[in-house]
DNA sequence: TCCATGACGAGAT
DNA sequence: GATCTCGCCATGG
């Protein structure tokens, strides 16, 4: 179901940007995603740089991009010197209840969420 | 149309 | 297991 919407929404542009934004607005409070998941959730397994490309042009979108809620796929937060400041994301993270240490997302693999798991098919 | 860029990923060393 | 190297491909000039 929810990945009719995110189609639908993708439809209106068919750009591989909106697909991006579709699915990282999906993303849960307090869970959090690699750039490479959702590169293959659309298909574009080899893209995740693109995704992360796309996420630059996201900054400062309406409605908002939870941006803070994507890494990398050890969970570093290799983007967040595109926020704000430096610590912006590491605050957005923390009032999710998402610990962060060392630029490093706590139990990772735990707080994943995979957009072609959860999101069913 | 061609070239450079990059918030990545996987395999090799 | 920390680093290095190379492949990938949408975007913009």
């Amino acid at each position: 179901m929810a990945k009719k919407v995110i189609l639908d929404n993708a439809v209106h542009e068919r750009d591989f940007f909106t697909d991006v934004m579709a699915v990282v607005r999906c993303i849960p409070e307090g869970r959090v995603t690699s750039y490479g998941a959702i590169a293959r959730y659309l298909g574009a397994s080899r893209s995740s740089r693109i995704v992360g490309y796309c996420m630059n042009k996201a900054h400062g979108l309406q409605p908002a991009v939870p941006a803070h809620r994507v890494v990398n796929r050890v969970g570093l937060l290799t983007g967040k010197h595109h926020f704000a400041t430096p610590s912006r994301m590491m605050e957005l993270l923390a009032k999710e209840r998402v610990r962060v240490q060392n630029d490093k997302v706590v139990d990772f693999e735990r707080l994943f969420w995979d957009p072609s798991k959860e999101l069913t098919l």
